[in-house]
DNA sequence: TAGATTGTTAATCGATTAACAATC
DNA sequence: TAGATTGTTAATCGATTAACAATC
């Protein structure tokens, strides 16, 4: 089984293929790509393993067959549809970030127990009230969710997603979510983030680094 | 020196404590709280021993005293001051979810290019003009700002903030910054993230689980 | 005391890094 | 060919998990 590490960094290194073509680009060397990803070329070449395509020694990797082979290894061919639930400040913010992004994912729906926000359409979107989730996504294929709800509605906001048939969920709300082992949480808790940058950067302590004598 | 794994997950037992305490439990077993935080007992436990706080055989860790040792281990004692520079729709969402959260940690100005933006009061924030950045800083403490500009722009805030003395960078911007040894950045990839969700939640491959046969 | 839970060390696991033969 | 870069295996590293003596 592939790691979700090696996942992440394969769609890392996608997105600056898509760079190096549009600059005109043709071939890449595992070193280049590695360093603008942040990794080794080491690892950069274990990670391409997994997507089977293979480079020429002296000649690296051509820019868009590799771009091309992530895609085949990442998407699903026909799109993934992705909905949102939550739309407040920060769905609204998720819905112009993913708006105009990759085609293969799309948003497709929001869903808001607000009822001023209910069938407006925000960002290109169309919100739902809340408890027609189920009812909408019976028409849709979409497997993937986005919850920026308050922690309070979140569990149950996840609860319904997964009767739904929802396999993938991007968590927003500060909660640990129970959900079935088949079902994939990827949690993003911003206040956490932030309390690890604030620490790392603190102003005088936790900066001891062991530095060899000079 | 700490992981930064510890720090994120203290993080999170300083909050489910806050949970507790506010439920007027008193004290709490290793095995509850990392279950509620979502690890193992022997975790929480090796993570404590960084924080010094000693619980007690059979009575478990106080609420109220443990969540006060993990505050005096992260927190900086006079508090630390954080700054935004972005004002977009992700800007504003933070400024929000930021706003009300944690007193330790305040967000006390933030930086938009937008000259419509500037000198509006955001959530209870201050904007100011991006290039007024290096002036507004010297008269602050801050040593931790959250980046939330389009990818272009990003290299060069933080070349400006590492200049103004900042140390902890959170990073919402799709590029790697290059910045020296001695800043934090943390960086949240919110495309990188859903592709993930995307790719194990898809509907039917991805999902070979090795089991056990019955 | 006995039983349960703790602090802390030792074993395990997984991912990263280094090494090297294969190849253009 | 020689030189550089690749694919892939072996060694290293770090974090997690398991084990166990200490303790209330």
């Amino acid at each position: 089984m592939v790691s979700d590490k090696t996942i992440a960094r394969l769609s890392l290194y996608r997105r600056l293929l898509k760079v190096l073509e549009g600059e005109g680009v043709r071939s890449v060397f595992s070193q280049q790509l590695a360093t603008m990803a942040g990794g080794t070329a080491a690892q950069l070449r274990r990670d391409l393993m997994e997507v089977g395509y293979s480079g020429t020694p002296n000649n690296g990797y051509e820019v868009a067959r590799l771009a091309d082979s992530i895609r085949d290894f990442l998407d699903v061919p026909g799109g993934q549809s992705v909905v949102l639930v939550g739309v407040g400040n920060l769905g609204k913010a998720l819905l112009s970030y993913f708006a105009t992004r990759r085609s293969s994912l799309q948003v497709v729906a929001a869903f808001d127990s607000d009822p001023y926000k209910v069938n407006r359409v925000i960002h290109g979107c169309r919100c739902y009230p809340m408890d027609s989730l189920s009812e909408v996504l019976k028409g849709q294929t979409a497997t993937v969710a986005v919850i920026a709800v308050p922690a309070a509605g979140a569990q149950g906001v996840a609860e319904a997603l997964t009767r739904a048939g929802v396999r993938g969920i991007l968590n927003f709300a500060p909660v640990r979510l129970r959900v079935s082992p088949n079902v994939y949480v990827e949690d993003i808790d911003m206040t956490v983030a932030l309390e690890k940058v604030a620490y790392f950067g603190r102003p005088i302590a936790g900066r001891t680094r062991k530095e060899p004598p000079a």
